[in-house]
DNA sequence: TTGGATGATTGTTC
DNA sequence: GAACAATCATCCAA
């Protein structure tokens, strides 16, 4: 810890130079030392010493003195105590304690100027990043869940509930905020009351040995480097709290949820009324996720999953097409009677009047055969004849569709 | 508990 | 980029 003053002793290096003590105008006399204070640990007689008057003897002097001082702590209490004392009463400590503490704050800057030069650390300046971003260091904003709920909208729309899971999210998230602040403030609390406690034992100190308001300092900077490596801890933990929370609030969207009863009545309605060629536009997409509430993107799902399905297994679907191929009839025949409700589905962009475009008027693959109207009665027979021909189209792939698609539009 | 139904995802094709 | 096909994961009625 003093190995900087060790040169400064008799034997040292800077004997020589003696470090500009040999002529001090308050070092040459060491008679009004007491002998006991001046007892050497080697058994040399310090009396000896005092009989000398030479300068040569007098670097020898302050080599005992710093000696005493370097041997002091190994010494009994009692010991240590009287020598402390006769060291405080002796005319020269003012001189060497000067010159330690010139020495001890070449040392202090030193490593302070090595402290200063480190770049700060770069995971802290990350986890400040994302504390910041995710509203859980700085103001509160709700900017996070706000994140993470635009996030997960993005790709998939918001189901009916998601505004609970939302407050859910947000409510987690303060949570969070409010533990991170307690114990960032505890730590605070912690880092200050101990730099206190170091600060007064170094002062205590300052009165036996020579401490330097720097070194102070320095010890302090070194207690507030202690403590930041907590709080980086704590800081990440913080984070791996917030990402815990984030993706279980994202897989908790990500959940298969069934559409409401009436939304798969209406996808089905417009599926079964559009069974020649059910892909719906975009527009028809948009309009038939606003009356099912879902999104369009779900929209198109469902009519992926509906088409291959129905492919897979047309026997399977019969019941349920003759269902909806009833449905469609009444709701043409009820057309007919008033013209303002095309369809069950309500108004919208499509047409479900057409679904004549179903049973009523498909246009032939191969445009033989007229379209013909049909009433309410609809045999399993004829929209089994519909629906083999969409089997058809959907087997002979997307050509047939697109040549349907070109020939309707001539 | 189980198996079918169903919404979502992923890889492939055109 | 849209649709298909396979598959996964979850829901839900029996």
């Amino acid at each position: 810890m003093l190995q900087p003053q060790q040169p400064i002793t008799g034997n040292g290096p800077n004997a020589s130079r003696g470090v500009g003590l040999s002529t001090h105008a308050g070092m040459h006399p060491l008679n009004s030392v007491h002998p006991s204070s001046l007892h050497r640990p080697d058994g040399i007689d310090p009396a000896g010493l005092e009989a000398t008057e030479n300068g040569h003897d007098n670097r020898r002097d302050i080599g005992d003195i710093l000696h005493q001082i370097m041997t002091i702590t190994d010494q009994s209490l009692d010991e240590a105590q009287a020598k402390k004392h006769a060291l405080n009463c002796h005319r020269m400590k003012p001189a060497l304690f000067s010159v330690l503490c010139e020495i001890k704050e070449k040392t202090g800057l030193s490593m302070r100027n090595v402290q200063e030069e480190e770049p700060p650390d770069p995971q802290l300046v990350r986890l400040d990043n994302m504390l910041l971003a995710e509203g859980v260091a700085g103001p509160e904003k709700g900017g996070g869940a706000a994140a993470a709920v635009s996030a997960a909208t993005s790709s998939g729309g918001m189901s009916p509930d998601s505004s609970l899971e939302h407050s859910d999210y947000k409510s987690k998230l303060s949570q969070i905020r409010n533990i991170y602040h307690t114990e960032l403030e505890k730590y605070e609390q912690a880092c200050s009351e101990f730099t206190t406690h170091v600060m007064n034992l170094l002062r205590e100190q300052s009165r036996t040995r020579p401490v330097s308001p720097r070194e102070i300092e320095r010890m302090v900077a070194i207690i507030h480097r202690k403590f930041s490596s907590i709080q980086t801890q704590l800081k990440q933990s913080t984070c791996e709290a917030v990402m815990i929370l984030r993706s279980r609030f994202l897989d908790a969207r990500r959940k298969r949820r069934n559409f409401s009863k009436q939304a798969t009545e209406v996808l089905n309605e417009y599926f079964y009324s559009h069974l020649s060629n059910p892909y719906p536009s975009e527009e028809a997409k948009e309009e038939l996720a606003k009356q099912c509430s879902i999104t369009v993107s779900q929209v198109s799902n469902w009519f992926g999953n509906k088409r291959i399905r129905y492919k897979k297994n047309i026997g399977k679907y019969q019941e349920e097409a003759n269902l909806y191929a009833m449905k469609t009839a009444l709701g043409a025949t009820q057309s007919e009677d008033s013209p303002h409700t095309p369809n069950s589905t309500g108004s919208g962009s499509f047409s479900l009047s057409g679904s004549a475009d179903c049973f009523l008027g498909v246009p032939p693959m191969n445009g033989d055969q007229p379209p013909y109207h049909m009433g309410a009665q609809v045999s399993a027979a004829q929209s089994l004849d519909t629906q083999s021909r969409f089997s058809e189209r959907l087997y002979s792939g997307r050509e047939s569709r697109l040549k349907e698609e070109v020939g309707e539009g001539m």
